[in-house]
DNA sequence: AACATGCGTTAGTTGACACTAACGTTAGTA
DNA sequence: TACTAACGTTAGTGTCAACTAACGCATGTT
């Protein structure tokens, strides 16, 4: 939970994310949208799927990226436990947490 | 934004959002909390007040810290349209947006 | 006025991290 | 085998940020 928190909190991630959201992309496709090298955008990728933002499929010497929804949606569900706090909240973290085991 | 994810991303600074989640604290009642000077837990608190997640009140000498529900909802509703983008998503996000109404 | 309390602020240090340049690796092709 | 394509990985650099120590600034109190 804390490397996705700490994924997103990079711009140039979030903007990766977004380009990946909307479908599959490979890994120099993704660069082109920068001016940086592509060493760092390959850099960010292996942050974002240590965070469990990104999977990852080959194809031949490429590697092909998509965003991993429930990657995000338990950081959103971790954000919300900040509010109700109490049982409620960590019963739904709880439940998060065995769905995840089989994922 | 950007800067409410940036205050997200460090654990100890979460970790004061919870501890004012529940009510008003001042920065020394949570600075007692840590073992890293006060200093250090002031800077956090600035942090977390310039991106909007805590509120600033004055007692005498002493400033009172709350957390302000609107930041950590922007930011939930923020990471909610990250991916929805379309119409499919944006169904899924208000029904589950519904749910949690009731929380 | 003098002092204590409860803070924030600043200077300086250490470690993390985003980046570039160069190299290594794997899969396909001539 | 030799070569290319499409990557990841590593070494090194500059910058940012989390921290400590020392100081400054209000607000009460004696």
């Amino acid at each position: 939970m804390d490397t996705a928190l700490h994924a997103l909190a990079e711009p140039r991630r979030r903007a990766i994310l977004n380009i990946v959201r909307d479908g599959e992309k490979a890994a120099g496709e993704i660069a082109a949208y920068f001016d940086v090298t592509r060493s760092a955008i390959s850099q960010h990728l292996k942050v974002l799927k240590d965070a469990g933002l990104l999977e990852e499929r080959r194809d031949g010497t490429r590697r092909i990226y998509r965003a991993r929804r429930e990657g995000l949606r338990e950081v959103r569900e971790y954000l919300e436990t900040f509010w109700s706090g109490r049982l409620q909240g960590l019963k739904r973290v709880a439940e998060q947490e065995e769905r995840r085991q089989r994922v």
